[in-house]
DNA sequence: TTATTATATCGTAATATTGCAATATAACAA
DNA sequence: TTGTTATATTGCAATATTACGATATAATAA
């Protein structure tokens, strides 16, 4: 068989290794630092920026919103996506919490 | 065509989203989450905790492996494996960084 | 030596992801 | 209305990942 056992797992696991994944792209991690970058919120300006055509942008934008990496405003035609504070801070506190538990237990 | 255009992006960009894509999988967040709970340093446990077969188990424990996650000593027949501090403290830099980069810059 | 225990590798089927051309949708302007 | 601009969706080919049976390797014990 195949691919993904994840019924086997929590939804938490399954829950953090989806956010993960949406990390686990050059693309989308360029994406990430394009959105650091620029100090305003961009649109289509990631299609010239990055060497992927407009449909392959716009199917990594949706997967950085669903994961709630980013997120969408509508300005008129365009659509401003930035960065959403609030997942990166959720990274850091998963981080930071095994960090401190961490402590005296590697081999 | 399809799959991985590595070549257009940096090598950081390429090593961040291989870091992230050894945490995108269920199994391997909950090794992650299975070393942390036991104390002392396990190997083929792993086997006995989670619903999957031994050559399985050993190709995510490689994975986590070749992305610096987990850190593998022999002992005897047996291979003990643990967190790595240091992975998990980049990690928590990495997010640091961004959130205090982040600040009135969103939309 | 052979047997046992622990882990890794190979080969392959099932499934998931990636990239893009073509097309659709949505908002606005003329 | 038609045209333009910006973004999303569909469909599909190329490629990557996942899972595991079978097998290999490595260390130790008897």
């Amino acid at each position: 068989m195949g691919a993904s056992k994840s019924d086997f797992f929590t939804e938490e696991q399954n829950n953090m290794a989806n956010v993960f994944k949406a990390l686990s792209h050059p693309a989308r991690i360029a994406i990430i630092q394009y959105l650091l970058k620029v100090d305003s919120c961009i649109c289509g300006d990631i299609v010239n920026e990055l060497p992927l055509a407009q449909p392959t942008i716009s199917q990594h934008l949706k997967e950085l919103k669903n994961a709630n990496i980013i997120k969408g405003t509508i300005e008129g035609t365009a659509i401003c996506y930035c960065l959403n504070p609030e997942t990166i801070s959720m990274f850091e506190n998963y981080f930071g919490t095994i960090s401190k538990e961490l402590k005296n237990k590697c081999c």
